[in-house]
DNA sequence: CTTGACCTGCGAGTAACTCGAAGGTTTAAG
DNA sequence: CTTAAACCTTCGAGTTACTCGCAGGTCAAG
């Protein structure tokens, strides 16, 4: 099998298994034209690179363990080690994401009902400055911008 | 005043304010021995990036409304209409978040229960082959997250 | 024999920082 | 006066996981 056909089997662009071929995910051989040539064992390997991606890992996970199975190791207990840093991460990304839509939310609400401001060199655009919602730690909890 | 106090009071990294120097959102003037100093104005106009940049709006688009705001155009139609494909990204993002997270859930819960595995050539890992948390489809649910 | 579809390696671009290096300035202490 | 600490500058490179484009090679069909 070669790149297109492969690619076109696990429904991921072409150029992403050229990626994880440059950077040593994958090994395929290759054949006297200098094709790659993906086999059975390649094929197992990338579905077993876009599961753990899609689980959460970095493909620098996924390199050790990779290698720590090529090593006649197991990869479980790394893979029960990089979880919970992944999770927590990826809990504090979800809650920022979360944080971030109410935000923008509650902007656009406001912004409804105001109208366009008028350039006049004392700020930059009243939607933005005035908006309720910026974060605490930076301005104080409410809006308000004052004057140096 | 210089990066460093200006970086203490808006608490963000001295760092950070010297990008927005590089890429031409801040321009402060220089004094006669080269250093950066800024004015309320200056203070001001950062102020208004952090604003913006905690809105969700990127620096591409932020540079662009302080454009606007320099040649005396309101930069609020630009604001109003940057919004809209900003928040529907954050959303897209979320969701995608979500998911992710809910497939690292239910991954650990399974694998709690699950003994390590030994290595045989037959896979990699029944942790994350065996996890009944993939993807069914990747055209539709690839793609929306990526680690950035 | 040419066209079109495929392949290769490599470099660069993406977003928004973040860090480090090499070198200049200022300020206070000894 | 010298020295050391604590600043400052610009620039290049690293981060993540691709994604695209280029120049050039291969192969099957008509």
């Amino acid at each position: 099998m070669r790149v297109l056909e492969l690619a076109r089997r696990e429904q991921v662009n072409a150029n992403t298994i050229r990626h994880y071929v440059r950077i040593g995910l994958l090994n395929p051989a290759k054949d006297n034209s200098g094709y790659h040539r993906f086999t059975a064992a390649e094929h197992k390997r990338l579905r077993f690179i876009l599961q753990a991606r899609d689980l959460g890992f970095t493909l620098d996970d996924i390199h050790t363990m990779l290698q720590a199975a090529e090593q006649g190791e197991s990869p479980c207990p790394t893979v029960r080690q990089l979880i919970e840093p992944r999770l927590s991460e990826a809990r504090a990304k979800l809650a920022a994401m979360q944080a971030l839509v109410e935000r923008m939310e509650r902007a656009v609400e406001q912004w409804a009902e105001q109208p366009d401001c008028v350039p006049c060199g004392e700020h930059i655009c009243h939607l933005i400055e005035g908006a309720d919602v910026h974060l605490s730690e930076r301005c104080g909890s409410r809006g308000e911008f004052q004057h140096d």
